[in-house]
DNA sequence: GTCTATAAAGTGATAGAC
DNA sequence: GTCTATCACTTTATAGAC
């Protein structure tokens, strides 16, 4: 294995996770990659173990930044409304930043995990829903959020429509990541029925 | 071919699509769906030209259904309001009845549409994006859906976390599909974060 | 309606030359 | 770091017997 931060190493594995997250995982072959890269698919075993080797560090690499930004977040102790919008803004600008990897998180991770290798996928899954639940419960628990939902199924849901948003969000469209992760919160935090007092509230500090 | 309507070939459809939901499209082999069903892998080219084939049946099967479903909703003139509940409840529903044409449908579409014989997909699309922006422009007009949402973030938003459900919905499970849809639909109007007055409001009729 | 047998193409990976 | 050459295996699909 050659230096792990070699240029050309980090090169081709954007373009791998490109192809992965654009054609998935199982539909790109080893020889999409090289033909991307300009090599032949010999050549990138000089590079990587195995097709394998190479969703592992992306979706390593991914993981660990994300989960390192969400550790970030929950020390600050901003209170259960305020930490919810900053995980949602940073998961949207995982999005942003990290498009490709974040959707081969999204599409093949459930597949993935299935391997050894991947268990740590899994770990990070339990770990998520360990953040959201109690994010959820305290905020139930202090007012912020409404007493009357099910925990699982408010997770469930800001979980599936943050990183869904992936599918569609064109880092060069006209709406910048800021404005869709506020679009995001209010329809989230609001709803989208009008309401009587349409002023914002804040429950929490 | 033989007989379109003969009961094997129904329940060998209904076999390639629960593992072309499980395991994807593209890591389903013939030869699994034919094991499944206790035969060998030639054997299922008496029934079906091509693996293609199944996909294709199983996925206008399934989109016929649904759209003819949403079509006796809208017919019903019932508001903007009311009319997103039906929607949403009726997606609900045949994520119930009909799980795995959904999960295929939300994990293959995407690759499939790339093929000429799955344009329809597109088709079905497009009147998907018509039939919600249509209902959400309606409502903000006649003031039932806040004026400050973007149409096309809304759409995305609902469509997203609706048919994501699929995902993890169980059909054994403790909570029923009208449950779920209920819950779903309060999240979406309300927003999860505690208003000034709690109770129900109705803007439209 | 299923099996036997097999073709034809694609796929992940390796060994060694340059 | 890339290429040449190639292996071992998998996969979709076909033809004809039973």
């Amino acid at each position: 294995m050659p230096d792990q931060n070699s240029g050309r190493r980090a090169e081709l594995l954007d373009l791998a996770a490109e192809l992965f997250a654009e054609h998935g995982y199982r539909s790109t072959t080893v020889r999409d990659i090289a033909d991307a890269a300009g090599i032949l698919s010999g050549s990138l075993y000089h590079h990587f173990d195995s097709k394998e080797s190479m969703a592992d560090e992306i979706l390593r690499g991914f993981l660990d930044s994300l989960f390192g930004r969400y550790a970030e977040i929950v020390e600050l102790g901003l209170g259960p409304r305020k930490t919810l919008e900053a995980i949602v803004t940073a998961s949207f600008e995982a999005i942003d930043s990290q498009q490709a990897a974040v959707a081969i998180y999204q599409n093949e991770a459930k597949h993935l995990t299935k391997l050894e290798r991947f268990a740590y996928i899994e770990t990070r899954n339990t770990e998520f829903h360990r953040l959201w639940t109690d994010l959820l419960t305290e905020g139930i628990a202090d007012g912020a959020f409404r007493p009357d939902l099910d925990v699982e199924v408010v997770f469930r849901f800001i979980r599936d429509t943050v990183w869904f948003a992936v599918h569609w969000y064109n880092p060069k469209g006209s709406l910048p990541v800021e404005e869709i992760a506020q679009q995001y919160l209010t329809i989230v935090l609001d709803g989208i029925a009008t309401r009587r007092r349409p002023a914002k509230r804040r429950t929490d500090g």
